[in-house]
RNA sequence: GGCGCGGUAGCUCAAUUGGUUAGAGUCCCGGACUGUCGAUCCGGAGGUUGCGGGUUCGAGUCCCGUCCGCGUCGCCA
C-alpha cells in the first residue's frame, strides 16, 4: 500500500503520527513561503502543509507548482492545527499533515472543469468527462448510496433463502412490448439475439426448475425514447417465488422497503404499506402511480355538468365523457390569467385536452369564472359542494374522455403541487397499486394488449370474464409506488397451460405464433410448474428516490443522453465493413 | 415523431429596439507573499457567438435549415 491512511480518517487523536497519504489536489493555496494543499480522496479531504521547518525551499517550490487534480503522495506528521485555525467544514478540520515528503504520482492537465467548482458545468460536458464528474462529492455519494441499497437488497433476500441466478444477456427477441436491442449472429446468418427487456421468462423457468426463491441484479434493455427517469439500459432487482400469492410478494417487499429506508435514510416506514386498487387510483389521482405526498384529489362532477347550460360540460357529459376537476387550495390569488393560460396550453399540448375550465371561490363563497354566466347559482353551489371549495380556492376542470381527464388532471396535479411547494422533499411515501386490468385496447388496431405482460395471471374471481368481457378482467398485479414514481412492478404468473392459451388467444397470438415465440416457456409449464409470482424493482429509480433526486442519470455511473448516446465513449459508433460482412449485414445508408 | 427550452472565452454567465473594438467572474500563464481553507495583491493571454444559408448599410440579436444537450407527450408488453 502506498498510503497508511485515507484523506477522511485522521483526527486530533492521531496527532504526532507519521502518515503517508495519497489523493488528488482539490485546491492549493500558495503563500510563497508555505503551501497549503487540500488533498482529496473518496473518504474526505485533509489539509497538507508544505512549509518550513519540515519542507525545504525546493519542495515548497515544487508544491506551489502542482496542478489541480494531480495525483500526489505526501508523507509527514499529523499535527493539531494552530489555535483558532481549525476548519469546521472538514471532518479532518482539527488537524493537518505537515509534509516532509511530496511526490507527484501523476500530474493532471488543466481540466475542463474541477469537481468542486461553484457552478456545475453543463451536463453534456459532465458526461464527456465523466471521470472528473464522478469525483464530485454528490456523485460519489450517489454511487455509495447505490452500492448500499443493492447490498441491502441482496442481504435481505439472502436472509429469506433466495438464491442469485444469472440469466443470459443474449436471448430471443419478443416483438411484444418495448423495442428490442438486437445483436446479429455471426454463425447464424440473418438471425439475431435480443438483449433482455427483463429476465421474465428465464425466471419463470427457474421456478419450474424448483429454485423456489430467486433473485438477480439484472441489467435490462429497452430501445425506447428516454426520460429524466428512464434509460435504455437499466438495472432491476429481479425476484421470483413459488407457492405464493400477491400478498406474500407485497409483504416481503414491504419489509425490504422498511429495511432500506431504515438503513440508508434512518427513517421508519410503517408496514404494511397502503394498498390501493388501480381503479381507485385512477379515479382519485388520475394515475396508476399516484403521488400521495399531497392531496388535491380528483372529483367527478359529471352529474352536475349534465344539468348545466354550459355547452362544453353538458355536451361532454351527454356524449359519455366526464367532467372532473381538482380543488387547488388557497391558489385563487396565486395564479394570474396568464398563468392559467399557460396551464391550459400545458393540458392541451401534453394531454390533448380541449381546454381548461376554472372557477375561483370568492370571499362570499360564490364561484366566479369567465364562464360562470353559463351556470345556474344552484349548479355552481353543487359543484362547490362536491369539490369542498372554500374561499380562496381555485377549482380546475377538464371535460373529456376518462383517459384525457385522468392523465390531464394527474399532470396538472403534479405540476401545481411542485409550483405551490406542497411536496415535502424529506418525505418518502411508499404504497402499492393493485388489481391492474389484464388488458387494454390498442386505440389504432382495436386489439387487446396485455397491460403488464401476457404471462400475468388474472384474479381468480375474474376468470369467468376473461373470454367475454376482457375489459373487466383484472390481473394479480401490483406496482410499488414511491413518491409518485413506479419503483417496481410484479405479478402472479399463469402456471397452467390452458389459461395461458386463453390469454394468448385473446391477445390475438395464435397457437403457432405462441409456440414459435414462447414455446420453451409453454413447454416448461407442462412439466410441473408450481404456482409462482414475483416482482422487478427498479434499482436506478430506488436510488434516485432514496437520494431525493429527480434525474436517473445522477445515480448511474455512465448514463446515456436522450438520444441514447454515451458522450464519453462516443457509443454507438460505426464499424468496419469487414465486421458487418462477418455478421452478414450491410448498412442501408452510407454515412458521409 | 410532436411541443417547448437552451448552445457566446477552457468553465459559469452578460451583451437595451439589429449599431462602434462581444464584457464579467472563474480557470490558465507570469510575478509577489509563512496560516490559508472561495487565500490575497499586481500583470497577461484567451472568441469563426454550435454549424450552414438568408434578410440588412450593419446580425450574438431577425428568418430558414441542420447538429448537439435538456424537459415533456407519444412510446416504454
Amino acid at each position: 500500500m502506498l498510503r497508511t491512511h485515507t484523506c477522511g480518517q485522521l483526527r486530533k487523536s492521531d496527532a504526532g503520527t507519521e502518515v503517508t497519504l495519497c489523493g488528488w489536489v482539490e485546491s492549493k493555496r500558495d503563500h510563497g513561503g508555505a503551501v497549503f494543499i487540500d488533498l482529496r480522496d473518496r473518504y474526505g479531504i485533509t489539509q497538507v502543509v508544505i512549509g518550513p521547518p519540515e519542507a525545504n525551499a525546493t519542495l515548497i517550490d515544487e508544491a506551489g507548482r502542482v496542478a489541480a487534480e494531480s495525483v500526489i503522495l505526501i508523507r509527514g506528521k499529523v499535527s493539531e492545527r494552530l489555535e483558532g485555525k481549525a476548519n469546521e467544514k472538514l471532518a479532518t478540520g482539527e488537524i493537518e499533515v505537515r509534509s516532509e515528503h511530496f511526490e507527484i504520482l501523476n500530474s493532471c492537465e488543466t481540466p475542463p472543469f474541477t469537481p468542486n467548482q461553484a457552478d456545475l458545468p453543463g451536463e453534456d460536458l459532465r458526461l464527456k468527462y465523466r471521470f472528473l464528474d464522478l469525483r464530485r462529492a454528490e456523485m460519489q455519494r450517489s454511487m455509495v448510496l447505490r452500492s448500499t441499497i443493492v447490498k441491502t437488497m441482496r442481504d435481505y433476500f439472502a436472509e429469506y433463502d433466495f438464491i442469485d441466478v444469472e440469466t443470459p444477456i443474449l436471448g430471443r427477441s419478443t416483438p411484444e412490448g418495448a423495442r428490442d436491442y438486437l445483436v446479429p449472429s455471426r454463425v447464424h446468418p440473418d438471425s439475431f439475439y435480443a438483449l433482455p427487456q427483463s429476465p421474465q421468462l428465464y425466471k419463470q423457468i427457474l421456478m419450474v426448475a424448483g429454485f423456489d426463491r430467486y433473485i438477480q441484479v439484472a441489467k435490462c434493455f429497452r430501445d425506447e425514447d428516454l426520460r429524466a427517469d428512464r434509460q435504455p439500459e437499466f438495472t432491476q432487482l429481479d425476484m421470483e417465488m413459488s407457492f405464493v400469492d400477491a400478498e406474500d410478494v407485497m409483504s416481503l417487499i414491504d419489509g425490504l422497503v422498511a429495511r432500506t429506508a431504515k438503513e440508508v435514510l434512518g427513517k421508519e416506514v410503517k408496514t404494511p404499506l397502503p394498498r390501493m386498487t388501480y381503479d381507485e387510483s385512477v379515479r382519485r389521482f388520475g394515475s396508476d402511480a399516484p403521488d400521495l405526498r399531497f392531496d388535491m384529489e380528483i372529483v367527478d362532477v359529471t352529474s352536475v355538468a349534465k344539468k348545466t347550460e354550459f355547452r362544453v360540460f353538458r355536451g361532454t357529459a351527454d356524449s359519455g365523457g366526464f367532467v372532473r376537476g381538482i380543488p387547488v387550495k388557497n391558489a385563487a390569488t396565486k395564479y394570474s390569467r396568464r398563468q392559467i393560460d399557460e396551464l391550459t396550453e400545458y393540458v392541451k399540448g401534453d394531454f390533448g385536452a380541449k381546454g381548461l375550465a376554472w372557477f375561483r371561490v370568492e370571499d362570499d363563497g360564490s364561484l366566479w369564472s369567465p364562464i360562470s354566466k353559463n351556470f345556474d347559482e344552484a349548479h355552481l353551489a353543487e359543484i362547490k359542494e362536491l369539490m369542498a371549495g372554500e374561499p380562496g380556492d381555485l377549482l380546475m376542470f377538464l371535460a373529456d374522455s376518462w383517459e384525457v381527464t385522468s392523465k390531464g388532471l394527474a399532470g396538472l396535479r403534479k405540476r401545481l403541487a411542485v409550483d405551490l411547494g406542497l411536496i415535502d422533499p424529506e418525505e418518502l411515501n411508499c404504497s402499492w397499486v393493485t388489481e391492474f386490468p389484464m388488458f387494454e385496447r390498442d386505440e389504432e388496431t382495436g386489439r387487446w394488449n396485455a397491460m403488464h405482460h401476457p404471462f400475468t395471471a388474472p384474479l381468480e374471481s375474474d376468470l369467468p370474464s376473461l373470454k367475454d368481457n376482457p375489459q373487466d378482467c383484472r390481473a394479480q398485479a401490483y406496482d410499488l409506488v414511491i413518491n409518485g414514481s413506479e419503483a417496481g412492478g410484479g405479478t402472479i404468473r399463469i402456471h397452467n397451460p390452458s389459461t395461458q392459451s386463453d390469454v394468448f388467444e385473446l391477445l390475438g397470438i395464435d397457437a403457432e405464433t405462441a409456440e414459435d415465440r414462447f414455446g420453451f416457456l409453454l413447454n416448461a409449464l407442462k412439466y410441473g410448474a408450481p404456482p409462482h409470482g414475483g416482482i422487478a424493482l427498479g434499482v436506478d429509480r430506488w436510488v434516485m428516490l432514496f437520494a431525493g433526486l429527480d434525474n436517473i442519470r445522477e445515480v448511474i455511473a455512465f448514463p446515456k443522453t436522450q438520444k441514447a448516446a454515451d458522450l464519453m465513449t462516443q457509443a454507438p459508433g460505426s464499424v468496419d465493413k469487414e465486421q458487418l460482412a462477418e455478421l452478414h449485414l450491410r448498412a442501408a445508408k452510407v454515412t458521409n
